[in-house]
DNA sequence: TAGATAAGTTAGCCGTGTCTAACTTTGGGA
DNA sequence: TCCCAAAGTTAGACACGGCTAACTTATCTA
């Protein structure tokens, strides 16, 4: 949960300038207490900053970890993407596989990205 | 969790002859009483039967969910292989990418597995 | 065949992630 | 400026998947 919502959090600050709830919710497609009880527990992992009523920062953890991800998914989508998989089942795949993917299988996907870009 | 434990019994079913609660849970890591209860759900899904005590079989539904599964695992695992990761990681990751990879996907990894078949 | 031991179950707890219903706060018009 | 709609929160419920402690059943062996 938590990388799926500094990944959004991220984007939605760079996008828009700021995280709101009712953004979330809706991108998530869950109910806005489900997104108020996660972001609690997002600040309470020390994730995010934040106070009631107001947008939603990362803080300096929240960033790495966000920035992490988003550079895995990228990677995952793009991988998927050079195998011949369109764009919106590459997305939705990338979205449940990318949490399961260990350090080994991502380096063999950009590995094989690379060879794949070489030979096109 | 109800496709790792139909595959699981499947496994068991055909190597041993009988699946086991004890078996379950060594092998997923888990105590006794959480395969109890989720047999149970599995039971009220109508993927086995097994009356209390005894050992587990699967329902039709079962044996034909397990066999997908099963199935989609090989392909994951072969896939990973393929790519040059190794035995062990390729195994645990699939366990955890399998769940997350449309028919889309699947079919693009055993597209690639041709050809890489073909080319090696 | 009677115990002891291994296997399995039951009861009750916890954390996660979801929901609905009802409330509060914020902020932008009229 | 005041009020209303939209956004957000709180309270309370539920299913899932995990646990421990304590119990019951099955089985093996002395």
């Amino acid at each position: 949960m938590a990388e799926d919502y500094v990944e959004l959090i991220a984007e939605l600050i760079e996008s828009r300038g700021e995280a709101r709830p009712v953004e979330i919710a809706e991108r998530f497609g869950v109910k806005p207490p489900t997104v108020t009880k996660n972001i609690s527990r997002l600040k309470a992992a020390g994730l995010v900053r934040r106070e009631p009523y107001r947008a939603i920062f990362l803080t300096d953890a929240g960033r790495e970890l966000a920035e992490a991800c988003r550079r895995r998914h990228r990677i995952v989508v793009a991988f998927l993407l050079s195998l011949g998989i369109d764009e919106e089942t590459a997305e939705r795949d990338a979205e449940g596989i990318e949490h399961h993917v260990s350090t080994t299988t991502l380096e063999a996907f950009e590995h094989a990205l690379l060879q794949s870009e070489s030979g096109k």
